[in-house]
DNA sequence: CTGTTAGCGCATTCAG
DNA sequence: CTGAATGCGCTAACAG
């Protein structure tokens, strides 16, 4: 059998109050020599105390949930890595979520979360239409902050997000200044906020310099590889003519990724003939051939300034900015072409 | 507040009893009309039963903890997705545990976890060296799944894992049986068993075709695509002499992949001049190019495969065949030659 | 500085 | 078929 704080109690000759005191780093009410006794104790028995029963009486779990759509996708380990990290460190568990892509299964993680009575949740949900599992959340006052996400209506909702437009406009305007004028842009799934603020970026680049968002050819992906050599396919046509377009913007590394090896299936040269660029800088994007430019993403940091956000929210602050953007960097690597005049401002 | 058992009790007028016996669907001991004013009471209120409350009272968390490695590693989300899809169908929560490749966090993650009070572990040890983890969780009897792991003298310790020296084995007689006689083998930490199961499969491979494995070149890496890197430009020398080797067998496609990108920079063609193979299977084998040969392992079985064992071992089986082994697949893609036939030919 | 006591929310006897 | 009582292991007042 475990040994319970009784046990530990009784062989130290001393009350439970006083183990449990110990327990909880108490600095008053116990007497030094006490104080070690009862340690040793604990130690050589290696009794840890029971973590339910003390949610129990406190009403704290000391644990949270962390939903993601897909681990299996390279841009989440270190988002995950990030948040349980901070989370590690104060003793927190968390119960990590993959809804795969599909809101039904979101919501049942939610359920379940919310019967472990986890103390807090890090959502980084499948869609942006997730209303209804901030909704619960909060009807059950278990704070959530999202990451890498916005949500229509809850703006003012916690959360951790890339300032996803002003690194979209930034790449392109990369390739705007380097002499691209048709562009072909791969976006994502529509259900996400972040797929129209990317695009919202694009469009800012081209009429920053006066060019019209109209000429940009859209294509759609669901940030897998195949998605972004479908998209590229299809827009080349089964024709032999020249490429439609000179440049490739994708929401992702992953779509771009695929886009290069549509381009290079076709006998088209990358960058010489297509310049491609991606997003998130995944390391995947390091070594394809030629390197990836992208547009990356501090994406550990993400989920490290989540969780600390969480934390502060789960302690009952109301801190003043519930909502941190991080920088993204645009990354030139070997996808792009090398730019020799100095390159005018993006928006 | 969030409504408890009591509340539900209340508002249906019966006792709390009776709703605890249609939350945990007791088939006998409620009528039927009663049961289902109860569920409908529930639903409205949205009420969520205590997991710690139920937990404390029987003695099981529903949580099980899940402890890797690295999550970055795309080896092991497919594992984590497999074992949280057995898990989840029933209600158990994961807790993920990142030990960073270092001991000493993992043993913290299994000291947390046993506050957490789960009912059970699967541990993808960072160091086949986890005896003493293995000793604590079953002083406290917590039952463990060792998974992609075989610990010395804990032969019977409950696992899941691939035939590593057969796979290993399999992969080198390809390469042999293709003409290849020089072989690079780049190794794993020396602190997992699986790096000197994979290396004996190779050695078997030799002799089994009267070769001598002592003609072997060793190199050590840690699993990253660097190492695998450094490994290869080490052996090649600062000189323009020609490869030293014909072939270079990897313990993983990551430390494969920077072979291959060693090899690229010195001007050798893979596989004309010297073929690749890596192991595990990962995405990423499939997206560089030449895609990689490789012996594949099933990943996402294995974390469903040891969950499901787990389960049992939770619910006091004592199943017949406590270690599961899975069969590799050998995947042959562009980074070896073709076989045309058996035949006999030095590079 | 230390001990006593009363719940926390639920499952589970045992009665009825 | 249903209800009342007990305790799981711990924390948090409150006493002393």
């Amino acid at each position: 059998m475990r040994p319970t704080i009784a046990d530990i109690a009784r062989e130290a000759e001393v009350s439970l109050a006083t183990v449990s005191r110990v327990l909880n780093d108490k600095v008053e009410g116990v007497g030094a020599g006490t104080r070690q006794r009862v340690k040793d104790i604990i130690a050589r028995r290696g009794y840890a105390p029971c973590g339910a029963a003390r949610g129990l009486a406190t009403g704290k779990s000391r644990a949270v949930g962390l939903i993601v759509p897909d681990i299996a996708d390279p841009f989440f380990p270190p988002i995950i890595k990030g948040a349980e990290e901070a989370l590690r460190s104060l003793g927190y568990g968390v119960f990590l979520c993959d809804s795969d892509r599909d809101l039904a299964k979101e919501q049942e993680h939610v359920r379940i979360l919310l019967e472990k009575r986890v103390d807090g949740v890090l959502l980084n949900s499948t869609a942006s239409d997730c209303a209804a599992q901030l909704d619960v959340l909060e009807r059950h006052g278990v704070p959530c902050v999202l990451l890498d996400r916005t949500v229509e209506g809850r703006a003012s909702a916690p959360g951790v997000y890339a300032d996803n437009r002003g690194g979209a406009a930034r790449a392109t305007g990369h390739l705007l200044d380097g002499g691209a004028r048709r562009l072909c842009f791969i976006t994502g799934p529509a259900e996400l906020a972040i797929s129209g603020l990317r695009r919202a970026g694009v469009e800012d680049a081209f009429r920053a310099r006066r060019l019209d968002p109209a000429t940009i050819l859209h294509a759609l992906g669901d940030y897998s590889v195949a998605s972004g050599e479908r998209a590229v396919e299809a827009l080349l046509g089964a024709g032999r003519r020249r490429s439609p377009f000179d440049a490739v913007f994708a929401a992702n590394d992953r779509m771009a990724i695929g886009a290069m090896r549509a381009l290079k299936r076709r006998g088209l040269r990358v960058p010489e003939d297509v310049e491609v660029i991606g997003f998130d800088d995944i390391e995947l994007a390091t070594l394809v051939d030629p390197p990836l430019t992208t547009v990356a993403q501090p994406a550990f940091e993400m989920g490290r300034r989540g969780a600390e956000l969480l934390l502060r929210l789960i302690a009952g602050e109301r801190p003043r900015k519930r909502t941190i953007v991080l920088e993204p960097t645009f990354v030139v690597r070997g996808t792009t072409r090398k730019r020799h005049s100095v390159r005018r401002e993006s928006t």
